[in-house]
DNA sequence: CCTGCTTTCTTGAATCAGTCAAGATTGTGT
DNA sequence: ACACAATCTTGACTGATTCAAGAAAGCAGG
């Protein structure tokens, strides 16, 4: 899978490729955490790298909501978004409802070259959702 | 207005207001330099606060595409969403091709209560598209 | 207009994710 | 197995944002 997209195969890459996988829309302590249970003396700094090498190659998406740290995702390649929990920061994924390829046209793209549209919906998850919160005033 | 929505009338507030709409879409840095015209000795800690009071109003709105800075926008309540320069990290508007509101509902919202959907087209702005860039293979 | 209370601002230090750099180690092709 | 180049370790550093304590200013009532 690394030499598929030409790099060279290293203990710290192929933890931190699994450790993804394991674990989507992780931050990257909690992949560094779980890249430890494999090898525990790994360096910060490699699994950084690691990543953003991963994610320069395609193998896995970085995704970083507003005011949430860095999280790392496997799913790539297919047309996808996420549901962000305000509250207690959750991340999932859902596919668009219009299809392959939502929102892809903007109505004006002001002579920009776009290649992407990204969705992120802003919400509360289901534990987080105010359903015993009535209305106390 | 901000007496409209409850809060005291301060000096820095009415500055980083005006700059937020003299300015839209620049960074934390750029309004305090902007704030600083009006008022030379403001602190970035009153700018920083007024900036996160004003966007709990909702007077302002903060966004964050993944790898930049916090940017604030006057713009609100609209349906709009933004292009991101991926080279020069310039934002800019735009309405969403859809209509008043585009992928609101996703295919299956996982239980969430979704209350917006936020679109972030990335790709390259007119002057840093590779234009004069064929190939020099 | 003045007083007093509460919010907001100033000053200065601290935090924390992420980055940089130099030298040691490891993967790969021959 | 060897040599070269990429990658990892260690440790320090950056820079945006936040925290905390005391000073100043806005607002409501007299």
């Amino acid at each position: 899978m690394l030499r598929g997209v030409g790099l060279r195969v290293t203990r710290p890459r192929v933890a931190v490729l699994t450790a993804v996988y394991a674990h989507p829309h992780a931050d990257t302590d909690t992949i560094i955490g779980a890249v430890r249970e494999d090898i525990p003396e790994v360096s910060h700094q490699a699994v950084y790298d690691s990543l953003r090498v991963l994610t320069a190659a395609g193998l896995v998406r970085r995704i970083q909501p507003s005011g949430s740290l860095a999280r790392y995702e496997a799913r790539v390649g297919d047309n996808h978004h996420h549901v962000v929990c305000r509250s207690c920061g959750m991340v999932e994924d859902v596919d668009c409802a219009v299809g392959e390829a939502p929102c892809l046209i903007a109505s004006d793209d002001r002579g920009y070259t776009i290649d992407e549209a990204e969705v992120t919906y802003w919400g509360l998850c289901s534990g987080c959702s105010p359903l015993e919160v009535p209305d106390h005033t």
